[in-house]
Formats: C-alpha cells, sequence, structure tokens
DNA sequence: GTTTATTTGTTCGTATGTATT
DNA sequence: AAATACATACGAACAAATAAA
C-alpha cells in the first residue's frame, strides 16, 4: 500500500517506529541530515514529513537541539485525533454497536446548521440520528446532517455497521474538524437514550467536519455520557 | 516591527490585503508564480507564506485551480491555541482579575499529579489555587502545581497581576499541553466560589504542560462554570 | 569564555508531476 | 490538446540556536 510521495512514505515509516519504540517517548530522532540519507532522499523531502507529524503532534521540532518524538498522553477514552466512534472504539479493542433511530432527506434544519454549511447549506442533507454502544453500554447520541453528495445509497444501509467516516472518505477526503465542547445538564429524552439520571451532566460537542479544502462535510452534535466518556486533545503554544 | 523572515513578511502583507479587501472572500490570489515574481522571491518562499495562512485557517488551496480566500465568520472566543487565563482574556479585550487563594510549597500532592511528572515528581513544587474573575464574574478556579525552579520568588508575588505563563517563560520556553475535558456536578465548595447554583454542571479540565523538549512544567486541574465558558478546538485527520 | 561542531531554519534555483480549465 | 496552477522533489548555501570541546 504505497503513497504516491516520498514524504508520506517518510512520515509512516517514522510513525510506525515511533509506535514500534524504536524512537522512544522524549528522545531525540536522527538529525534531518542523517535521515535524509538514509532514505536517500534531500533534507527537504525530510522536513515535509517531519512537519506532517508535527502537525499531528507526534513530533517535537527545537531550533539547534534536535527533533523529539512528543510524550503521548494515555488513550483510556476520548478521542486522540479526529477519528469517528466506530475507528476509535477498535482502536481500544473495544465492540461498538450503533442504533439508528433516525436517517432522513433533510427539509429543514437548526439555522446554526444552515449558518455552518454557508452556501452549501440549500443542498441536499441526510439527516441521521444514532445511539452508539460501547460493550453493549450507550455512550452516545448523535446528531448529524451530511451533505448527501458525500454519502451513497448503499452506505447508508450499511451505517448500522460501518464507520461513517469510511464510507464518506470514499467520496471526499476528510482533512479536519473544528469542535466545541460543552457541559450540559441531561434532558428528560437524552436521560432515556444514554441510561443516565436526571440531573446528571453530559458533555456536549459541536462539530464541524470539513474536508482538506475547507469544504463543509457534516455537522455533527454529539451528547456524551459524562461518567464515561472525556475529551483529550493537545494544544499547542503560539509564539 | 520587522520580521527576521521573508515568509512572515509576506504572511503578514497577505493577510493585511486580505483585511483591507484588495483579496476578497472566495476570491482567487495571484498564482504562487504571480506572486513569487511580484515579491521578488522564490515560489517556495511564497508556498511557505501561504501555508502559514492556510494553518491559520484564513487561506485555502486547491491543486489545479487556485488559492482561495476562506470566508471568515470567526466567532469570538475560545481558545484558538494555548494561552493562559491573562492572555485569552486580554485577546478578547476583557478584563481579567485574579484572587490567590492559596499559595505554598507543595509537601505532598495527589498520586495523578505525581504520576504526571514521572521522574521530576520529587522536586520542590508550588501549590497554587486560584479564583479568575472576566468582567467581574468568577470564572474559573485553578489549582495547580507548578516545579519551583521554573518560577522565582519575585514571580509569586505578582501572581495576582501578572500571567502565570509569561513568568514560567522568563526560565523555560512552554511548548504544549496535553488537556482532557470532562463534566461534572458542582460542589459546595465550588459552587460558592463560582458562584453557581449547586446541582448546575461544570467543566473540568485536567492539563500537563510541558516545554518543548517534553519536560513536564505544571499540572493544571480547572474547574469552569460551563454557562460561561466552552472548548474550542481544531482536530487534524491522520492518515 | 571562546571556538567549533551539530542541528534546525530559511531561501534560492530548477525540474517534473498532476489536476483543472 | 494546450495552458495554467498547485504538488513534489533535488541540490546547494547560509543563518541562527545549541551544545560540546
Amino acid at each position: 500500500m504505497k503513497n504516491k510521495t516520498i514524504f508520506l512514505d517518510i512520515a509512516n515509516e517514522l510513525h510506525k517506529r515511533i509506535n514500534e519504540g524504536v524512537y522512544v517517548t522524549s528522545q531525540k530522532l536522527p538529525s534531518e541530515y542523517d535521515l535524509a540519507e538514509e532514505f536517500g532522499v534531500s533534507r527537504l523531502t525530510i522536513r515535509k514529513a517531519i512537519d506532517s507529524l508535527i502537525s499531528q503532534n507526534i513530533l517535537v521540532k527545537e531550533k539547534g537541539k534536535g527533533t523529539y518524538v512528543m510524550k503521548q498522553p494515555k488513550i483510556a477514552s476520548g478521542l486522540g485525533g479526529l477519528y469517528g466512534f466506530t475507528e476509535a472504539a477498535k482502536r481500544q479493542g473495544k465492540r461498538s454497536k450503533t442504533k439508528i433511530i433516525e436517517c432522513t432527506i433533510a427539509d429543514q434544519m437548526p439555522d446554526k446548521v444552515k449558518q455552518a454549511f454557508g452556501k452549501y447549506a440549500d443542498e441536499k442533507m441526510i439527516h441521521l440520528v444514532r445511539q452508539r454502544f460501547l460493550e453493549d453500554e450507550p455512550m452516545t447520541v448523535e446528531d448529524i446532517y451530511v451533505l448527501q453528495r458525500y454519502v451513497s445509497e448503499s452506505s447508508i444501509e450499511q451505517l448500522e455497521e460501518q464507520s461513517l467516516f469510511s464510507e464518506i472518505e470514499k467520496n471526499i477526503e476528510i482533512g479536519y474538524s473544528h469542535q466545541e465542547v460543552e457541559a450540559i445538564l441531561v434532558t428528560e429524552d437524552l436521560s432515556r437514550l444514554l441510561d443516565v439520571e436526571v440531573g446528571q451532566p453530559l458533555l456536549l460537542v459541536h462539530s464541524l467536519t470539513y474536508s482538506p479544502s475547507a469544504k463543509p462535510i457534516l455537522y455533527d452534535t454529539s451528547f456524551y455520557r459524562a461518567d464515561k466518556y472525556t475529551f483529550k486533545h493537545t494544544l499547542q503554544r503560539k509564539h
């Protein structure tokens, strides 16, 4: 499974080495010159590979010193990157299950969603409400609006089994996602769907997912059980 | 205020033009070749300038077509990076205030903190509890353990006025921070400090802040009013 | 304390590939 | 089919920060 581009091949190889423990946390990587020689490419190509890993918070560089493996947060729950529920579950070796509560062509949608999609708001969209289970426990309820053009007919039928992200990526590459996390109290409806007592807190996450060229793909409003889920991420200091 | 680097100068100039309306939303910019000629630099330099604006979600590129100005509603608030409370407030043009509740040499600390600092856990640490106000409203309560070596004596006295981050950065550069966000219910103690009724939800954020070379600097457990605060961030899709 | 070697940061020029129009 | 525009890649050089001699 080779990429067309050398620098991505190298980024993958470096990433593999990090996961395999060849390069350990906080360890210095070989210098850019050494890596260039080892892979038989120019230094700029190595730099692009490293840049790609830095943007994924896997490496850190320090001018005059070297490139280091970033200390990774322990993965317990939560998302260590942009993954769908199914993918995140698989990475933790857990069984996930999905129950579709609603799946219709959206004839209208909240203003917040319309605003998010901008000029694409008039296109046909699928409104999807799903209940997600981890090890047979209800974990989250998703309310998703996704542009129909990115989801084929056959995909829709498989949404109880397949990852929505992987279905979408058959049609368009997923680039990034703006997320907003807040804390709310569980409502009556959600109390039933998530098996949580009224009065307990929930994590509410709004997210708008884009292609690499900033085309909006889907708007997701998800409710997570606060007792089972936390969100992990890494912020970079900007200077 | 000139930068040392050409590509940042150019990025700033392009950004200025966008703000001034020279390049309008959704308009195509001159090609990389044309810009290179105009600024009298190589195409690579233009690409670096454009990359920098893309990482700030200001521009978008499409292969074979061109570079476009991204439509920018850009809602206020939220963290576009790793900032302390004081800095984030300043960026929003709001008044912040700080009340120190505790400031001692820590003789013991929670296991979670010890574990986070690893081999540095035996060094002297300062335990700091602060109440933070925005426009005179209590917003968050912080519980911080910071390695004493990174905070000078004089700094400690100024913690009601100065940003902790900027004090620390006189001694060591801040690199990045692993954060974990969860939702909890307000306790009696916090109810008073945050002026929130019992039974309401709070955002609880644990964060461990590192130097660029992955040395742990401080461990922060912060409680945020859910009605006043949300967390915004951007996740990149990994391939 | 100064010099030297190492390592990342920036920039140039050039060439070729790939997607769009 | 041709022109345009971004994507990738190479080689080379010098600057700037760091660490070691």
